[in-house]
DNA sequence: ACGTAGACGCAACCGATGGTTGCGGTACGC
DNA sequence: GCGTACCGCAACCATCGGTTGCGTCTACGT
């Protein structure tokens, strides 16, 4: 099962390089192809390509197999839909938050200014 | 009204930083904050907060305003609402193709590891 | 069988960026 | 007026996305 240990974080990190999502949205839409492949796709070099192959498969997001000369870069769906529902979760836990400072903006602006007295909890690190 | 134009990449480049998001984590919590004061609650130098500031004024994520020596920085709520749906949006985007992508693997699975028979793309050789 | 071309890996290099330290300016409190 | 705290600027370092160049190995054509 390789279960690998994919946090919130290391995903985000992953999946926040642009480069990176358009070269996963390449493999997706390939099923199976070679870095060079890739690379003939996009803006950049197989190498460029490469190293986020790298990236992609230490973040378990894609496995590569080689095949004679070449190496076929494939994505492991079960790592995906984890990766997919850490997005959904970090999107779901702004979107709360952007309510709440909302309304509360809305009431500062309502009160006029209250001077942030709001030393609620600060949790570090 | 100051309409910056914040495109999906713009703004998930901005959130894709972790320290990042934990400075606007901490401003929201807050509501007004001075550069110090942020910097006294998370791991890195006030510098360092200064900087992740900069980024998010740029991108229209937080203001500050200057009082005598001090600068409070507060979130801007119309924003941010821009950035969460552009969040939410692409984690849709997201689980749609993990959708795709899962059915069509296990089809193959069911198959019995058709050689990847999906050449819609080039497959130079 | 051999030579060449294609696909990969490694390493050096460049520019941008996250992070640090150090310093100088300026507003505040006494 | 003096010290202190907050800020801005600049130099510096490490990492990273990206490139170029080179070496190696495999596959293919003749």
């Amino acid at each position: 099962m390789t279960r690998h240990v994919i946090s919130d974080d290391a995903l985000l990190e992953a999946v926040a390089d642009s480069s990176r999502r358009r070269v996963l949205d390449l493999i997706l839409a390939s099923g199976e192809v070679t870095p060079t492949a890739l690379a003939a796709e996009l803006p950049f070099t197989r190498q460029a390509v490469a190293k986020h192959l790298a990236v992609l498969d230490r973040a378990g997001l894609v496995e590569g197999r080689r095949t004679g000369r070449e190496v076929r870069y494939s994505v492991r769906p079960e790592h995906l839909d984890v990766a997919a529902r850490a997005m959904a979760r970090v999107a779901a836990r702004w979107d709360a938050r952007l309510e709440a400072i909302k309304s509360m903006a809305e009431a500062r602006a309502r009160l006029g200014t209250t001077s942030t007295t709001k030393g609620n909890h600060v949790r570090r690190r």
